[in-house]
DNA sequence: CTACCATACCGTACGGCATACGGAGTTGCA
DNA sequence: TGCAACTCCGTATGCCGTACGGTATGGTAG
């Protein structure tokens, strides 16, 4: 499935949601339930079964209450998924400025990539624009300060802190696709290349692909097998070694301009 | 919405269709439609309209056949997004080794690039496992031959070969999504801030985030705005800014290697 | 030439989904 | 005391993927 996707609803009850700016009338009956209640029910329910899993229904049920109840607290389901979206972002520790800008920004990656883990339904949920939620701010604010006064305009700051958490969402995506790959299919990698290899050798035609087949020969896609975990650790491996690459490239970048505290303005 | 997807069908059957080993049995009713054509059907659809639009009943309707007609030629939706995927990677043109390697890789993720804005659906599915079809293959092993040879083991080759397609899906998703954002929300760019800026002015507390509004201050979120496609141009920019660090640091990262035709085994 | 039967085609039905609509029950204030 | 504002939610509509089983087609075996 795919989720189309919010900014489609009325924007000052998102914004309002997004920060709780929500004081209750004081007339009718008493809510049973809050915004952060349903919000936290639904995350608890992608984190458990996937958002596939994840219906207004089966929200509701986990609440006791009845489906249409969860309209009185939020607009539809396109802006629950925005306010799990922003709820979990405040899960992420902010870097601080230790250890200069390098370190903060393999932080920033770092907690990113332990977010997408642990809320994997978060890169199902397409970026489309920014929902200018207090998380989301906040941890922009956080980041940006890591490169502030480094040298960099204020372009160049931007530049820099999207590119570090674009590469860890591009990663992100692919390492826990994989890893979700089996739960989603209730088969192991060992049982999946099984089934596959004797097929797959049928058509796979050596002299059409020498390379791979060089460099399968080589052993580089045998990892260590441990304990059915491999495929999560060789994930991070690989994205250790993508964000170190990156990270010293940007390092180059950064030599290039003139050190100082410059600001935000300069350039 | 979101696709539960893949691998989970027969494989010897999935394999077969990637692999158009279909020979058809002389006996019944010649097939009014083929494989081909369903995942064209599918693709045009999924193009116009997006992947949220794509149901087995609309490209049936496209085809001209009952719903039910589709599943003589696939057993199911998760299987013909895997066609679909593996059917549109033939559109890219693969890297001859022109140029070196870093023109080769800046060739492949260019092409990546402009793949996913053709096609944003394909961000849509999650990757999970490899879907060992023929084209995906042929991609693969022409952007191994790119690193082939200066040096890397054949680990290390992998590892740039994919950090440099990872890059590429993180920041197309996020760029795809916001140049999406308008058709999804039939509203453009500067509409959607108009409406929220005031919004939103009441929640941003400048001494809560000094620094996004110090950088903000410096025009660093004002793109020049052009017929409407300003955020597109900027995306672009954005994603060459980021190849461009990321091929300097790998660069640095193949200097450290003993240079020379090494091939796969080495290290 | 007939009978068989693999195959294509597809109508119907089931259980799921988001949510529009409107009614019933509850509470605080005028 | 009464009504306005509010919560809760049953029902219904129109989507979805696909299981099931029926019927029409047409090459081939006898």
């Amino acid at each position: 499935m795919t989720t189309d996707y919010s900014g489609s609803g009325d924007p000052a009850r998102s914004l309002q949601l997004l920060w709780r700016d929500t004081r209750h009338p004081t007339r009718g009956p008493r809510p049973g339930l809050s915004v952060d209640k349903v919000v936290a029910a639904a995350v608890e329910l992608a984190d458990a079964e996937g958002l596939a899993a994840l219906s207004m229904r089966r929200v509701a049920d986990r609440l006791g209450v009845g489906t249409m109840s969860l309209y009185t607290y939020v607009p539809g389901k396109a802006e629950l998924l925005d306010l799990m979206l922003d709820t979990v972002l405040a899960e992420e520790a902010r870097p601080d400025g230790a250890g200069g800008w390098r370190a903060g920004l393999e932080l920033r990656a770092r907690e990113d990539w332990a977010l997408f883990h642990r809320h994997p339904w978060i890169l199902q949920i397409t970026p489309g624009r920014s929902l200018l939620g207090p998380n989301e701010t906040d941890l922009f604010e956080a980041t940006l300060r890591v490169v502030d006064g480094i040298g960099l305009s204020g372009t160049e700051m931007v530049l820099v802190v999207n590119l570090v958490a674009d590469y860890t969402r591009g990663v992100a995506d692919t390492a826990v696709g994989a890893a979700q790959a089996e739960r989603r299919t209730g088969m192991s990698d060992e049982e999946w290349w099984k089934a596959r290899e004797p097929l797959f050798d049928r058509y796979f035609d050596p002299d059409r692909f020498p390379t791979v087949t060089r460099v399968a020969a080589s052993g580089a896609f045998e990892q260590p097998i441990g304990e059915g975990q491999y495929t999560v650790a060789w994930a991070r491996e690989s994205f250790e070694f993508g964000l170190g690459r990156l990270l010293d490239g940007i390092e180059a970048f950064v030599a290039t301009r003139p050190a100082g505290p410059a600001g935000p303005d300069g350039v």
